[in-house]
DNA sequence: TATAAAATGAGAGTAAAACTATTAATATTG
DNA sequence: CAATATTAATAGTTTTACTCTCATTTTATA
């Protein structure tokens, strides 16, 4: 992708941060450096002190950006949801034929993910392997419902959304175009994690396995069983 | 499933626990407790603190059964996953046709969990719901790599197999058995924690239309694209 | 450029969780 | 019955996840 929007910027809901770490220098350093500390020890062992340290900054001023830890993941979850939509919405916008858009939409959303230089202070890879090796984190928590209530998740659910609208366009009569988005896009993750910690569980060993499973999955022809 | 098997007990692997819970009184209502507590307050909030005063036992004892509430939630899942694999087994085994076989195995694997009278001190309605909300949270962490090495997660490694064998079985010319097998076990999983927090990211409003939904994904006709 | 306001840094302090260790009481078993 | 193992009660340690206060620096604005 080339650099062609250079005054692009994720807007993610206020309501996730006490300050936009958008807006400062000491906020971006947060979010790049979280990043890589995250994506390195793992989000357990990650806290705000060592990341204070490593900022060079105080505990107690990461604080005033973030409430607690699992908002930040929060938010860097959404970050990199938001970042998936507006590259699937790029990507597929000018495709009028509803299978193309469909198989560039699974390809944007199974792929390999590279760095882009759109958003230079947000590794995408560190950030993609956070989101791989810590996959539902965000969601599980007994405070789910209330943090769903608060719009923690909506860009994630616009995302399921829109890509289920597109197999909808692609199968009109299939009844199962929600649960085919949400499956695919958790499988896609799930694949990769496998991939990395339980190679013996997946079949999927470089990007376009990953990519070809999944296209066969959406695109494969319903036959009805005995049951039916 | 009738009372067939008065003398079942499910075996898990030693290395998670100090002390087998299935050999002592206090044992098992650490884990019939254990089971309630952790599926109506959720993992996070859950202490051994807690639990020790909900059984009228004390913290220090538990921590004679369990290193610590991760192992502890180890074990929860190493026996939801040998049960299912054990209810795998017994209603498909006289199965011959593959086609059939593979039907009734999604049908074990999808359902919506019954209590099983073989295994009275464990609420396997419960213990589904913790399956369902913690989800992969056994594997999230950073030492997956050192617990999978030493063989913490063997049995569902088995059952990912063991199912991937049946598909394998009557599709021997599909490459992603495996891959189907783990995305078909997360899937449903995952169609149910969305039906409980997220309803608007599933079509799957009761428990036939799981199975329907996962049936689909595994008897579709793959069509090969125009990449391929 | 002076001054107010906002942002950050440093440090101490608190509460709860996650253990650990010790000793006494109780149960079991040989 | 004696020895042995198991459990209960209690106190203590370390770590994490914050919170609070105040001093210092940066920034904005008149």
């Amino acid at each position: 992708m080339q650099d062609l929007l250079h005054n692009l910027r994720i807007v993610i809901n206020p309501k996730i941060y006490v300050k936009d770490p958008q807006s400062s220098d000491l906020g971006m350093r947060i979010v790049e450096q979280g990043i890589q500390q995250i994506s390195e020890i793992g989000f357990d062992r990650f806290t705000f002190r060592k990341l204070g340290e490593q900022i060079g900054s105080n505990e107690s001023s990461i604080y005033r950006y973030f409430e607690n830890k699992h908002k930040f993941l929060i938010y860097l979850n959404s970050w990199y949801w938001a970042w998936m939509e507006y590259r699937l919405v790029l990507m597929t916008n000018s495709i009028a034929d509803p299978r193309k858009k469909l198989e560039k939409a699974l390809e944007v959303l199974s792929q390999k993910v590279e760095a882009d230089p759109n958003f230079s202070y947000v590794d995408e890879v560190a950030l993609n392997k956070i989101v791989v090796n810590e996959h539902f984190k965000p969601f599980l928590t007994a405070e789910v419902d209330e943090e769903n209530k608060q719009g923690y998740f909506e860009i994630y659910k616009r995302l399921v959304g829109r890509f289920g609208q597109m197999i909808r366009d692609y199968r009109p009569q299939y009844p199962y175009a929600l649960s085919l988005a949400s499956t695919v896009l958790s499988a896609s993750l799930h694949q990769y994690f496998l991939q990395a910690h339980f190679p013996t569980l997946t079949d999927c060993k470089d990007a376009s396995a990953h990519t070809t499973f999944l296209r066969q999955l959406v695109f494969a022809k319903v036959i009805p069983s005995a049951h039916e």
